[in-house]
DNA sequence: CGTCGCATTGATATCGCTCAAATCCGGTGG
DNA sequence: CCACCGGATTTGAGCGATATCAATGCGACG
């Protein structure tokens, strides 16, 4: 039964009319799956409320999280140039998308080129998120991707909201759980973080804390 | 003395004419910056030979590989999004650049909704790309990092040359130099690889050898 | 011939992974 | 209300892989 308490995103206003009317409402309770590998592109999906993640199965049994989508964003809109789907996506909590058709949106991107310029600049911007991401997953000790992702995801006052189990978070910082469940200790220990439920605070936000 | 041996790659041909014009080569030698961190965004560049490479110092000093252009490609074009460079981009080997005046080329995706749709795909298909580089830095194992580089970076013969020194193929695996060569001395040994100067060969290209 | 950058190899320390076990917590059903 | 259950969290111990430090070889080039 996905139903998500916080308030549902708006899409974009600069997604013209006609593109909205065709936008299909989707609820996804966690786990669930919006689209799976091979599976031919039909849709663009704008995030509502909830967060989804893109994952490519590994030889090992375990997962890649290779792209998130958090509301208030698009996801997987690089799908728009080919296909098929190359991953999995579900969705990490109780989540609402909108569904666009495909052809429909790339017609309006062809038609309006002042849509087109600012849905590029959206995709820009979403390539530098996922720099962000990259660049954490170059640091080489668990405390430094830690932190990295702590200063990235927290808002101002350096509180995290964390919705999903800290397994996810181990996922997503490429650690097995058991590191980060330590790594979380020494550092609430150290004073630099707290704790309480699904809440990490930082203490000092913005503070140059890596390395 | 930039001088790369290589053809010229032509720029992509759904440019209009006009953009074309504006154009500006550039000449870029090993280890020159195509542009720093805090620099304006005044130019779109397009890398017709040779290779870049976007760097972020680290606190660590140590340098992290955010993205890379190879030839016939668009290189930091997220950066039209933004005023500002938030890295810095140097050539890994001597390169040959077109620099398209970044106004210029917002007014023409603006004008002309095909070309901006165009754009945008090639935008989504870069985003590929750098998913399955962050897919190769989750992998944990030296060895896998390793060839899924080499598997996903050879031509269909299994063929990779790499133009610079190998410390900048274990900066890009996010590794040590030190485990980079012992990782490629084993796969040798072990007949998965051959080596001569600048050549690496998979001798069985395609083949699932990541575990 | 000397130097410099790159490649290679060895020894050691450290970190994160792995396996294992215990505890906590929220939710469910009696 | 309480007992129970499963998932999530915590903690421990040991091992293996990679980083780190150090030394040497090697080839290009001035």
């Amino acid at each position: 039964m996905p139903a998500p308490q916080p308030p549902l995103c708006p899409p974009p206003d600069y997604l013209p009319p006609a593109l909205l009317d065709q936008a299909r409402p989707l609820a996804l309770a966690r786990g669930e799956h919006l689209f799976r590998q091979d599976d031919p592109v039909r849709h663009l999906y704008f995030v509502q409320a909830g967060e989804l993640k893109a994952i490519r199965p590994q030889l090992d049994g375990s997962q890649a999280v290779m792209l998130r989508g958090r509301a208030g964003e698009f996801f997987a809109e690089s799908a728009l140039a080919t296909t098929r789907y190359v991953c999995h996506a579900e969705a990490v909590c109780p989540s609402r998308v909108l569904a666009f058709p495909a052809d429909a949106f790339r017609a309006a991107l062809a038609e309006d080129g002042e849509l087109a310029l600012t849905f590029a600049l959206a995709m820009a911007a979403h390539a530098r998120r996922q720099c962000s991401r990259q660049e954490r997953l170059r640091l080489k000790r668990a405390r430094e991707r830690v932190l990295h992702l702590l200063t990235c995801e927290a808002d101002n006052s350096g509180r995290l909201v964390w919705r999903a189990p800290l397994a996810e978070m181990a996922e997503e910082l490429a650690l097995e759980p058991e590191t980060l469940y330590r790594t979380l200790g020494e550092l609430e220990q150290e004073g630099i973080i707290e704790r309480e439920r699904r809440v990490i605070r930082l203490r000092q936000p913005g503070c140059a804390l890596l390395s």
